[in-house]
DNA sequence: GGTTTCGTACTCGGATAAGAGCTGTCCGAGTCGGAGAGG
DNA sequence: CCTCTCCGACTCGGACAGCTCTTATCCGAGTACGAAACC
């Protein structure tokens, strides 16, 4: 059990476009340079985010991608639902009422499994801290300078 | 990203163990028939168990596996850690070092990063909810008869 | 009848193959910018 | 000199392979029970 590459990447990315707050939109080619990823895969992750709102693109020359919403609207919840879909992590497959053991209990059956329930109130743990953190935050957490430092960054690659 | 199954089968074996109670080891066919699970594919699973101490496993005829230690001393985080393995769900990769972004600023990489300490805050948070969760209190949720009706099918499958 | 010995069957344990999902790559559709010709 | 047209290049978007990890299976090592032979 492991979380995909993507997320890391999507949350790097989001909040480098909420730095450098760029005019144009930023194409998958300079994200992929900044961070030495392969560009047609981070490409192919940060289709995902367009796809879920996070991200919006605009195709063409002087194209890339820009934030859908502003920072603060942005949390790490949407980012790794995007990424990883929405299923949940944890799948009750509902053992208890398979094989010998759950022939003859139909009654006990309409209130849920014991167990999803448990694992569950983790899962819900999990992405309630995910909810509650906004890229926003991300960037208030950040040692101050950064963004300027991004900004200047982004500038010299552009030119 | 999703859990494995054997995650849901181990939690559903400890409870059942933890209420049959037997003085006995229980063997893995037993336990398959009981879920109706693959044999072999349980028996992989549980010997991980095993090696976490969550079980103890007794070879020859007469043999199987019963608890490793009391209900109440196994959280649900043990039975995952078990069978998910000890590692990090969310992996820092520290991409914001690669390439062009992280040439000159090795000051600033001392303070881990940003997206790693917000996204391991949530992990924290799910491992805290399932280690705060035992087998006893899974138990406890239970309705009423649960362990008997356990117990009277185990007998049942014994005979 | 009691005791010893042997064989058998049962269980765990780890090493060995298929399948699914993540990772990585490619090419086509659409679009903007700029060069060049014409007025 | 200004405007219109056409060409070219750049970007996103989705379809196509390689690889790791999960799932699934098998066979070997060890052990307790039970039967049979022996005392």
């Amino acid at each position: 059990m492991r979380m995909g590459e993507g997320v890391e990447w999507g949350l790097h990315c989001c909040l480098t476009l909420a730095w450098i707050d760029a005019d144009r939109p930023v194409p998958t080619a300079r994200l992929a340079t900044w961070f030495d990823l392969p560009p047609a895969y981070l490409h192919k992750r940060l289709q995902a985010l367009v796809r879920a709102g996070v991200l919006s693109s605009t195709p063409g020359p002087r194209g890339g991608f820009r934030l859908g919403r502003r920072p603060e609207q942005i949390t790490l919840m949407d980012v790794v639902t995007a990424l990883e879909g929405p299923d949940d992590v944890f799948r009750c497959t509902e053992i208890r009422r398979r094989g010998e053991g759950g022939g003859a209990l139909p009654r006990e059956f309409a209130r849920p499994c014991g167990v999803a329930t448990a694992v569950r109130r983790a899962e819900l743990a999990w992405r309630r801290e995910l909810a509650d953190q906004t890229v926003a935050d991300l960037m208030a957490s950040a040692p101050p300078g950064a963004a300027e430092r991004a900004r200047r960054h982004y500038a010299r690659m552009t030119g």
